[in-house]
Formats: C-alpha cells, sequence, structure tokens
DNA sequence: TAGGCCATCTGGTCCT
DNA sequence: AGGACCAGATGGCCTA
C-alpha cells in the first residue's frame, strides 16, 4: 500500500535528511514571481504605525521610511518575493520534514507490523491513539488486581505467557475508536470503555500485538 | 484507469 | 519584517 518515493522528486524523508534538509534544492524552485503580499500584513502594519497611538510617530515612521523604502525598481521588488518566497518554501519542506521524521519515531515505537507494510500517516496515528488507549486500560485493570477486585474483563481465552506472566492484565479490550473516530486521546481516554461498542474486540498480549487490531 | 498517498508549492493568518 | 503554522491545489507514483 505504501508508495515508495522511489520516482518522487524530492529527498526521501527519513531520520538523517532532517539536519541535512536546509537549503536543499534550492534551485528546483519555480515560484510565480507575482504573489501579492498578504493584504492583512499590509494592512495591519499600516494600522498599527499610521494609528498613531504615540505622537510624532508618523512623522518619524515617514522619515525612517524615507530613509530606508527608497524607490525600487520593480525588477528588485520582484526578485525580494521570488526570494522571500523560496526561503518561505525551504522552511516549509524543513516543516514538513521534521513532521515526517516525528511520525518515523512514532512508528517505532509502536509495536510490531510486517515489514513490507509501512503505516501511512493517518494509520499511524489512529495506531499510536488506539495503542495508548488499550496501555491505559492495561494499568487500570492492573490497578483493579492490585486492590483484589474482579478483573474489569475475563482475559482472552487463548493467551499464553512465554515466560508465565500473569497475562490477565491482558485481557480482552475495545478499542474505542473505529476507522472515522476521533483522534482525540481526551475524548476516548476519559470515556474509555464507556464510549459505544466498537466493532471488534481487541485481544491484547505483550509482544503480540496485532497491530491491524488497532487500526 | 481510478483512487490513495505523498511531497511540494502557495497564500493567508497569527505571532514575535 | 520575518518565521511558524495551516489548508488548498497540484502533480507524481503506486496499486487494485
Amino acid at each position: 500500500m505504501a508508495p515508495h518515493p522511489s520516482g518522487a522528486p524530492a529527498v526521501q524523508v527519513t531520520h538523517e535528511t532532517k539536519q541535512t534538509f536546509q537549503g536543499a534544492s534550492d534551485d528546483k524552485v519555480t515560484c510565480v514571481a507575482s504573489a501579492p503580499p498578504s493584504p492583512s500584513r499590509v494592512l495591519g502594519n499600516c494600522a498599527e504605525a499610521e494609528a498613531g497611538g504615540c505622537r510624532g510617530a508618523s512623522r518619524k515612521l515617514r522619515a525612517r521610511r524615507g530613509g530606508r523604502s527608497r524607490p525600487k525598481s520593480e525588477l528588485a521588488l520582484s526578485k525580494q518575493r521570488r526570494n522571500r518566497r523560496k526561503n518561505a518554501n525551504d522552511r516549509e519542506r524543513n516543516r514538513m520534514h521534521n513532521l515526517n521524521s516525528a511520525l518515523d519515531a512514532l512508528r517505532g515505537v509502536l509495536p510490531t507490523f510486517p515489514d513490507d507494510a509501512k503505516l501511512t500517516k493517518i494509520e499511524t496515528l489512529r495506531f499510536a491513539h488506539n495503542y495508548i488507549w488499550a496501555l491505559t486500560q492495561t494499568l487500570r485493570i492492573a490497578d483493579h488486581s492490585l486492590y483484589g477486585l474482579e478483573p474489569l474483563v475475563p482475559p482472552c481465552e487463548e493467551l499464553g505467557s512465554p515466560d508465565g506472566s500473569s497475562l490477565g492484565d491482558w485481557g480482552s479490550l475495545y478499542s474505542p475508536v473505529s476507522q472515522a473516530g476521533s483522534l482525540s486521546p481526551a475524548a476516548s481516554l476519559e470515556e474509555g470503555p464507556g464510549l459505544q461498542a466498537p466493532a471488534s474486540p481487541v485481544c491484547l498480549r505483550p509482544g503480540a500485538l496485532a497491530f491491524s487490531d488497532f487500526l
């Protein structure tokens, strides 16, 4: 499923590209030079300055402007806009690469999944959300058994621990979110199993988590 | 070929 | 002024 970036024009997103990407593919930028400046920004600055919160500010401002902003040629302005756009593109690219690196790191700490199937971004987020929820439930169950209460849910019947540790902790849990569910951790963690019944129960066991169960 | 996923560009908005 | 963040648009690649 995961599309391979082999043919992608851009650098493959990996952990190492995060640091080295700054300024990469600068010459590749093909921006349109006719991007108008943000009206709000111009307006905001003008309003701020011209509103004249301080007396004599406008005169000072004019003097400053006169000193600094000598009429630039259209060519120079266009060049400046292009340069700003290019820098913004570089930053945006870098920002997205950092975001992807964080997603990769998140994939790295999630339970095993088939090597040939890299989780997509949305799958990673949903997986992580449900996984955290399941771990939270595990802690709750552990707390209950600590105080001598009955287990919240019966353990999965087929569970067997290689080391003989208690597997009741990894009981049958219900994933709070479906594919279209909210990603808000607060929502599910607050409400937990009180949420509407999911499509299918998730049987948990350390080291044997089926990643598809969390999606 | 359609649909999914992704990277990139771009303009707008907010903040420092 | 410039950076960060965001969402929309676009085009490429891959798979069913």
